[in-house]
DNA sequence: CTGAAAGCGCTTACAG
DNA sequence: CTGAAAGCGCTTACAG
């Protein structure tokens, strides 16, 4: 089959050399470390090369150097949870992305067709990203232990080479249910996430401290675990109207679930904020948008790709060695459902 | 500074061949056309290999042959609109990278630091696939016209090496005006995307196409240009309720501006669908749950992502050849609203 | 079915 | 400040 286009032969790196009538180091040098090389030549092969249309080429430099200037992101899209969504995967995409690029770094988004680590090996990554799910993928965890420099997003986990960001998640519920507290509430529940994943455990470790803090007591049927989904917070509310007594207000751990627990609650006639108030967790876009606007904590959204970018590039500059791990502040948004 | 970590020395080709007694070439051979060699030779290099643990080096590889089996992904996440967001881009990433991966091949999201063409051309990218965000940004149109396979989505670009996917619009919003026409309206009117917008442009044509075969008249004043986002679908409504007559009826080209048309229609005192019937675009997820649920437009999230890596397998087997653009279907989603 | 050898396009001590 | 040379780890005609 012949080809439709030429692939275009790229200028190489002797070209601009034979060009300017100078090494192959020198060249190399202008584009690595240019201060190294005089003025008046480094000038000239520039020119050269922007003229020839060289383009360095990067496999190459990998090759030689073991840097890509690629770093890995691990996004497991959970077999099991197939439609599992991560409430502003868009924002940490973008912000991470920019903050890397400001260094020169890539994104290569790894697919689990191999072990993350054997594809981070293969491809010489620099470093590796990952937004947890929560599977608790043996695939994920060995990266964490090997020797490649690499952050975990809401997932509490170090290692040789490994440091972490998330969010307050304790401390923004505490801050929901102590709000609760002040608007004078007694019997207050919990719809949790699943609670092997670190937010939904962190946020109910803080429920607990707001309400033990307060002196009040927690029923055991007060609390339910549920999946961070819409109708997981439907269900689990049938089940918190079914209490006798029932709570007067409910912490959902996650909004989508606060949003079905709203929807379970009025489908049975009862009041938002009067007959039971609600405050949720993320602050999704939907969380305004639903009458009567849900009191939610929000998270630093933006936070996550900054404060990922910056550890790994810290790591990078000191040969793996991991700072300390970020804790973004959580704030509670007052709305209408409390 | 002491590295905290050894770089783990990954096994090479040479260290797999010595320790089986063979050359370099078969090694490769096993690990590239494993049906040349015989099979106690392939058994044992594969068994050597995985005791040793040898992982063959893709910038190697990719120096050598020219392909680096990623591909780039190019997202821009436009800068005169840093809140732009993609009705449903999570899908279109997973189904994207999991059609992908399935080849053999990565996503590598590319920065906008440089020209996208020169960072495909540095980095052997195999292809390309453009989610567009209707920016008309050069660096992304010089991607069409370049050696480098490609696959537009919502962009209808074609080139000598490439192609496109996007939905219906024009057809969805003729379902979509066909079944207000059907209610029986007959004044109707359209909040329209960015005109710039391949799908604000295409949406408008099909809207104007239903109005045309029933016969309809449109209103100067009933169309109005918004941007996609609910305030704007606000104050797009605002408009239009303040004309005379106003619409009984109108076609919001995006979930979200119609959701913000909703709204507006409600503060104004209007009961929908009685006093007006609104319908959108997209089926936003938000779109079942905005009471009295949102009838409006399907496209087929999965199609995207599985479309276009088809697409771009098709051309890298085929020397860059593109095949024909897909125009994936879109379906009426009848709800409240109407 | 297998091997020897050239080549992919860079970087980087080592000399000067 | 610059050059010659070795080396990074593969692949692939070319012979056999």
């Amino acid at each position: 089959m012949k080809p439709v286009t030429q692939r275009v032969r790229m200028a190489t790196i002797r070209e601009v050399a034979r060009y300017c009538d100078v090494s192959v180091a020198t060249v190399s040098r202008v584009f690595n470390t240019p201060e190294i090389v005089s003025p008046e030549t480094r000038q000239r092969i520039f020119d050269a090369a922007a003229e020839i249309g060289y383009l360095p080429n990067e496999s190459a430099r990998t090759l030689a150097t073991k840097k890509s200037n690629m770093v890995g992101l691990i996004w497991d899209t959970d077999h099991r949870r197939p439609g599992w969504r991560h409430p502003f995967l868009q924002e940490i995409l973008v912000t991470l992305k920019t903050a890397l690029s400001a260094h020169g770094l890539h994104l290569l988004m790894l697919s689990h067709r191999e072990p993350y680590l054997q594809a981070a090996r293969r491809h010489n990554l620099d470093g590796v990203v990952i937004i947890d799910n929560g599977s608790q993928d043996p695939a994920v965890l060995a990266l964490a232990d090997a020797e490649i420099p690499c952050v975990a997003l809401d997932l509490r986990r170090t290692g040789p080479t490994c440091t972490y960001v998330t969010s307050d998640n304790t401390g923004g519920a505490t801050l929901a249910v102590q709000h609760l507290i002040d608007r004078g509430h007694r019997r207050i529940a919990s719809i949790t996430g699943p609670l092997q994943t670190a937010p939904a455990a962190e946020r109910l470790t803080g429920f607990r401290a707001a309400l033990a803090a307060a002196g009040l007591p927690i029923a055991a049927d007060h609390m339910v675990e549920s999946d961070f989904y819409l109708d997981g917070g439907h269900t689990a509310m049938l089940r918190l109207l079914a209490s006798a007594p029932r709570p007067t207000a409910v912490f959902a751990a996650g909004d989508e679930m606060a949003i079905g627990a709203m929807r379970a609650a009025r489908q049975a006639g009862l009041r938002i904020p009067d007959d039971i108030a609600i405050v949720g967790f993320d602050d999704i876009e939907l969380a305004a948008l639903v009458p009567p606007g849900l009191t939610t904590v929000a998270q630093d959204r933006a936070g996550f790709g900054t404060a990922a970018a910056e550890a790994l590039v810290t790591m990078l500059q000191n040969a793996g060695q991991p700072p300390a791990p970020t804790v973004l502040p959580t704030t509670l948004i007052v709305r209408g459902s409390t």
